[in-house]
RNA sequence: GCCCCUGUAGUUCAAUGGAUAGAACAGAGACCUCCGGAGUCUCAGAUGUAGGUUCGAUUCCUACCAGGGGCACCA
């Protein structure tokens, strides 16, 4: 991956430097590289002069030359250049983005995978939402960003693991479902529940265990979401692992009687106030429960736990985060990722929704009106702490402007013109002075946007961003249309041909490995 | 009252503290003898307000203004 190889030069180039005594001895800080916006910058910039120039006591723009100086002896480089204000900025060799490009046909599937995970295992928890009635579209952004970021994660190098916790012993979910079966007042309203009362369905737990198999679960598979496992919160009481995790606390000394109640003296641990575990009348709050499945996670040896939760469960960080602390487990492994919640709005209104009243919009009535690949690609849009703008009439009417078509016109083109000219799967045999005659704009352009997606991997495997591999799949179909609108690629001149069908071979791949990350298809014609 | 998130173009969104703030849709215009026009290229248009931190702020800090969400022996 160029951008670590180029941190790696840098900082290797410092230490020679140092040695040969032409910049004295500093602790090497962590080094940044990163890409201009603007071409003339270069490919790749570092501001590390600037960084270092602190501790040094040479101008920043004397340091920046003399790394330029020795920089620009790489091959890999065609050029290092300073610019203002001491930016070092790195322009790639044509040569270095061919061997890149080779190295793309050769791995295939396989490019963009990184081992920065070293195998690590990680525990995503996503939806999770309690099992009263179908997925509605609040559920969505936290499931299909969940999703993408398993996936993104596992071509990090880590071992990711899927898990959807059913609350199906939760006092509040048996209380509404014996409510909704009874069609008293506080109960929801819906056909689900119409039919779990024609079929005599008289136990809460049993409708919860239903509306999962009947409801959630076939939603989830239109969603084009895997779960490894579903969890459930009945399991926990089942095996008593609730009552160890009391116990424990007990014994660090972190539980207290009020008033017939047993506390958790979380303020010890961050919070902002104290919380029961078991209420006066006996029955245990559904954090005793999520302390018992925390508990659980970390002894089933992940590394890592995320979650995703909806902004209205923010409060809910510092109590699991006193909770990871009190059973002894350091904070940093368990990461909380909060998304903000999603608007509904049709005919520029904002549409409120009820489950109470059984008005709401479905995951199925959604997938079934835009299809699964516009949906996912709408939710994974935005940033995590943006709010979401759902507009109904833009995903039903304008479906066909929809960017997702854009990525996925790029992809159907493609596969059009390798059809034509009868390559199928098979590698296209190029030899470097072939490739070499790929030295048009658009084409050098397209090599390197190709050339991110392990960057983005990397990207989002450190701050979990998904919403970047969006943007990136929008910036490559581009990348392509350019090309292709103003190159042909079959033509008399049979060599460059051939380096041209490699280049979109290679954009097939790359494209194709993109899409698959994010869940969405890549159809061959449309 | 306290806590969390957000104020960027007409609209919906981008931009690990970096250089001339990027797209898409909507608007104005151009490109079909050509591998799929669901495309390409022009033009026009934006950082809520006031301070602070520093070589440098859309980004960090403070105050204010505006919107959303939380503050249970619910989760």
């Amino acid at each position: 991956m160029l951008r670590i190889t180029i941190t790696d030069l840098i900082k290797k180039t410092l230490i020679s430097l140092q040695k040969e005594k032409k910049l004295p001895c500093f602790k090497i800080p962590d080094i940044s590289v990163q890409k201009p916006v603007l071409q003339s910058h270069g490919d790749y910039s570092s501001n590390v002069a600037l960084k270092i120039a602190r501790g040094v006591g040479k101008s920043p723009a004397e340091i920046a030359k003399v790394i330029a100086q020795e920089m620009n002896k790489l091959e890999i480089f065609q050029e290092v250049g300073v610019a203002e204000p001491c930016f070092i900025n790195f322009f790639l060799s044509n040569k270095t983005l061919y061997s890149q490009l080779k190295e793309i046909l050769q791995k295939k599937e396989a490019f963009g995978s990184l081992e920065l995970g070293q195998g690590k295992k990680v525990n995503l928890e996503f939806i999770s939402a309690n099992p009263t009635g179908p997925l509605h579209i609040g559920n969505c952004r936290g499931g299909f960003c969940g999703d993408v970021l398993a996936n993104v994660l596992k071509k990090a190098g880590y071992e990711v693991f899927r898990e959807y916790y059913v609350n199906d012993r939760g006092v509040q979910v048996r209380e509404v479902l014996r409510r909704s079966l009874e069609g008293k007042e506080g109960g929801y309203k819906g056909a689900y529940i119409e039919d779990l009362r024609k079929r005599k369905i008289k136990d809460p737990e049993v409708a919860a265990h239903i509306i999962l198999k009947e409801q959630i679960k076939p939603t989830i598979e239109k969603m084009k979401i895997k779960f490894d496992c579903y969890f459930f919160e009945s399991d926990l009481y089942r095996k008593k692992e609730t009552d160890k995790a009391l116990n424990f606390l007990k014994k660090q000394g972190f539980v207290y009687e009020k008033e017939g109640a047993l506390w958790f003296r979380t303020t010890d641990l961050g919070d902002d106030k104290d919380r029961v575990l078991i209420k006066s009348d006996g029955q245990a709050t559904y954090f005793l429960s999520d302390i018992a499945y925390l508990k659980n996670k970390f002894k089933r040896g992940f590394d890592y736990l995320i979650f995703f939760w909806g902004a209205e469960h923010h409060g809910y960080i510092k109590r699991i985060k006193a909770a990871t602390k009190a059973l002894g487990f350091s904070e940093e492994r368990v990461i909380p990722l909060i998304v903000q919640l999603v608007k509904l709005v049709e005919k520029g209104k904002e549409v409120k929704m009820s489950k109470r009243a059984g008005k709401y919009i479905t995951v199925d009535e959604l997938i079934n009106e835009v299809g699964v690949d516009v949906a996912r690609f709408f939710f994974l849009q935005r940033s995590y702490d943006k709010h979401l703008l759902f507009d109904l009439d833009l995903a039903r009417e304008q479906s066909q402007k929809n960017p997702v078509y854009y990525i996925q016109y790029a992809f159907a083109r493609i596969s059009s013109v390798l059809k034509k000219a009868q390559i199928k799967e098979t590698q296209v045999k190029c030899s470097q002075k072939e490739l070499e005659l790929l030295k048009e704009k658009e084409e050098l352009s397209l090599i390197k946007k190709l050339l991110r997606l392990p960057e983005i991997v990397e990207d989002i495997a450190c701050d979990y961003q998904v919403h970047r591999i969006a943007h990136y799949a929008l910036d490559l179909a581009e990348g392509f249309h350019c090309f292709y609108q103003k190159h042909r690629i079959l033509s008399e001149d049979k060599r460059l041909e051939k380096a041209r069908l490699a280049l979109v071979l290679a954009t097939r791949i790359v494209l194709k490995n993109t899409l698959d990350l994010m869940g969405i298809s890549a159809p061959e014609r449309m």
